[in-house]
DNA sequence: AAAAATTGTCTCTTACAAGAGACGCATGTA
DNA sequence: TACATGCGTCTCTTGTAAGAGACAATTTTT
């Protein structure tokens, strides 16, 4: 439950005017429940994705007969379903990449390391392992953060054209959550600097006390499919920092094809 | 004006007779790329799930823009999308039972283990662990299997009327790989009896040389809501199957809720 | 106990998506 | 060269699914 009231409804929402495809709808739901990350009423969902109730229960019907849903526990709540998760493996096992990644980051030190990808023009975890420290900088998988915020960004959109990469960063995505505004032209310089150096540090974009360091994952020479990262503490030695960075390096090198 | 005669056309057949709802034809893509297990054309997917060219193209077009799907490397093959392995990662975070079920089959013994859930009327190996014997007996997540063939499909179906079971098992179920017939009697029988006993076992069921071993993780008293389950060599000694039971029955008990 | 809000189901209408099929462009193969 | 086969896009028609809304059955609030 949020606040019931006064969420400033998005200026340029573009209004579900009229009627609108199935299938849509139902990936509003699917996205929706995503970012709750709980099981949520029928009800509610239908307002949640701005459908018709009616609508709704009827999707959701279809989905859960599906198995890409399932009620909840409690009675009459919708979450994400088995079938998901067998899809999910599928893709898993289907992506190289990925099935390594998740190896390397499991294994690659005690800090906090990710391994990261675009999706749908936002930088994605994919894929986290909270590191060994006795207090952990934490981050969720499926978490998706402006490309601008962090060092995997600037890598993620190395080779691409200026225009590609305005079209991927909104203004709002350059106001960095302390209310900073980054500069879009200051941006692609760090992109394109990134793309040359072959890593990218930033230090406390996304806060004020951690550092991050990534290395790019190739999937062909010059594409950057993914990211590998480590996120630090902000007071992490230069020395140390650099020789994470050389492991980080090593490691996503050799995951990449290619590369 | 339509034609006034019969023009023979095959009337049972399940053919996806007319026009068919988008998200169905969604549904049923899925399911197929799910049963191909890797990345096929969109022409061949049309052909694959028995739907009209166009109506193809346009559907795998919103799934690929969704990032549900993606095009796989090559140019102009679909599969599964990193959007639903994200989905997928929500649904294990949600579901506290498949989260520690995993750890506990990955840690279980040298055998091949596996944690399987009901999934619209089939068994289904939902985690796999395939065990560190030198001569592996693996097992697919995602697998679909018929009930009567497994020893988890009897205690899963433990606590249900007659009546649920019958629906649940098609005449083509109680036939064995090998071609012997399972009797409904005997099954339901078996099904007693596992429920009764908290285990069950199966010799020579699904093949003449493993031996399945599976014990009971209750959501609540008396419902089954999955089974850990180890295949076994069909020689392993009574001793040791014993004491494999035991090990078995202690952990899926330790996932159990209020069992 | 009455009033208000929610849940799940059902009916009916019409806006629109599913589908047939044509088209141009690549391939491959006689 | 012609001929076939497959791909991706586009247009137009019509069958049908999205949606409005009424309903009874809860549940919550007054």
């Amino acid at each position: 439950m949020q606040d019931g009231n006064a969420l400033a409804v998005s200026a340029d929402e573009k209004t579900t005017a009229s009627r609108e495809k199935g299938l849509n709808r139902v990936l509003e739901i699917l996205d929706f429940l995503h970012t709750t990350q709980r099981a949520i009423g029928i009800g509610d969902l239908a307002k949640g994705v701005n459908a018709p109730r009616s609508t709704t229960y009827t999707l959701v019907r279809s989905l859960v007969d599906a198995g890409l849903l399932e009620m909840a526990g409690d009675g009459n709540r919708v979450y994400f379903g088995k079938k998901l998760y067998l899809y999910g493996m599928d893709y898993v096992r289907g992506n190289d990449l990925l099935r390594r990644g998740r190896q390397e980051v499991d294994h690659l030190s005690r800090e906090t390391s990710e391994l990261c990808m675009l999706q749908s023009g936002r930088y994605t975890i994919v894929h986290s392992s909270p590191g060994t420290r006795p207090f952990r900088i934490s981050s969720a998988t499926g978490l998706q953060i402006p490309l601008p915020w962090t060092a995997s960004g600037r890598l993620l959109l190395a080779g691409l054209e200026r225009a590609e990469i305005e079209a991927m960063v909104s203004d709002d995505d350059l106001v960095l959550p302390d209310g900073r505004k980054l500069e879009l032209d200051d941006f692609i310089t760090d992109i394109a600097k990134a793309g040359v150096t072959g890593y990218c540090v930033t230090s406390g974009l996304v806060d004020a006390y951690t550092k991050c360091l990534a290395a790019p994952v190739f999937s062909a020479p010059g594409k950057v499919e993914a990211t590998m990262c480590l996120v630090v503490p902000i007071d992490t030695s230069e020395e140390r920092t650099g020789s994470l960075i050389g492991l980080l390096r090593d490691r996503a090198g050799r995951l990449s094809i290619g590369g």
